[in-house]
DNA sequence: AGCACA
């Protein structure tokens, strides 16, 4: 226990502050939204549920994956810890809205967190954390930056999955975010060559039964006449793409895709979970694992169960 | 909710 979660991947990012390439001279476009509001320009997120010994360090560190992401903080002043988080794009803020959405902050306080579009943005002051004329200790805390501008210049990492499958006593409930896999947000980066068509949204997708991780998806909920073409273009441009098998069933239309590894394939299943195509129709996709990946067979070995226990039989570390 | 192909 009290292994605190740190996970061995720091991020790479640029020390240069002060190179910012086109970001001053480029707001962010939204992407054509169709139910535009008078909040469109809310780039920030209400963050509740953390339990009361919350570090700004933890927010921080958990934000700090996601696309677009620039700055976080923490305000200790009511009964428990409001967190706000400022993305560079109301997309971006959205997006990481849904991702965070009822994460399990701490199984063992059952923190669950609680996120809402901010009603204002956080203001991010550059330079030095507070002036010496309001030193307030609870409005002190401030991290972020402008490190991490835009999309990742690169893929990051494609590290293990996490270790909550098999975990027992506590049956995490499938939770909708993965610090692992970022997500992919419309195009409104400055300088992308946005090489693979982007959804046109995203939409909310209960996702309720999974299977285990495995390195082919399984998309459902695509409509009956769902455009072939725009699905192999947006995944046929993720990393690790290897191949996609298109079902057209009675009613309804079902996609597997195959990925080079499970790590490949569970950043999609992050990324694109309920995204929205021009031809799906109506709503966005879901996508699960696949029950049989591809290449493996159901195990129909030689007609026996085939219960090869190579299985280790005991577990240490 | 709908899971094929080797």
């Amino acid at each position: 226990m009290a292994g605190a979660s740190i996970h061995p991947y720091h991020q790479q990012w640029m020390p240069p502050p002060q190179a910012q390439p086109a970001a001053a001279a480029a707001p962010p476009i939204p992407v054509e939204n169709p139910n535009r509001s008078a909040t469109d320009d809310v780039r920030t997120i209400f963050i509740s549920g953390f339990p009361g010994d919350v570090k700004e360090r933890e927010l921080h560190n958990l934000l700090r994956w996601l696309p677009g992401f620039e700055a976080s903080q923490i305000n200790f002043k009511g009964e428990q810890p409001m967190g706000f988080a400022l993305f560079s794009s109301p997309q971006h803020a959205m997006a990481a809205k849904n991702a965070l959405q009822d994460l399990v902050f701490d199984a063992e306080t059952k923190s669950v967190l609680h996120t809402e579009m901010a009603k204002k943005n956080l203001f991010v002051k550059r330079g030095v954390v507070a002036n010496s004329s309001s030193l307030d200790q609870s409005k002190r805390l401030r991290t972020g930056g402008d490190y991490n501008y835009a999309s990742y210049p690169t893929p990051p990492f494609h590290p293990p999955p996490p270790p909550v499958y098999g975990t027992p006593g506590y049956m995490a409930p499938p939770a909708p975010y993965d610090p692992y896999g970022g997500y992919p947000v419309p195009q409104v980066s400055m300088h992308t060559p946005a090489p693979m068509p982007a959804p046109s949204g995203y939409a909310p997708i209960q996702n309720t039964k999974d299977n285990p991780p495995c390195n082919t998806l399984f998309i459902g909920n695509l409509g009956e006449n769902v455009n072939e073409e725009e699905l192999r273009g947006l995944f046929s441009g993720q990393p690790g793409y290897k191949q996609m098998k298109v079902l057209h069933q009675e009613r309804n239309t079902v996609c597997f895709i195959e990925f080079d590894d499970v790590n490949s394939a569970t950043a999609v299943h992050q990324n694109l979970q309920g995204a929205v195509l021009p031809s799906l129709g109506r709503g966005g996709m879901r996508i699960q694992f696949s029950k049989n990946p591809f290449g493996r067979r159901k195990d129909t070995v030689n007609g026996s169960a085939a219960e090869h226990n190579v299985a280790p039989t005991t577990y240490q570390q």
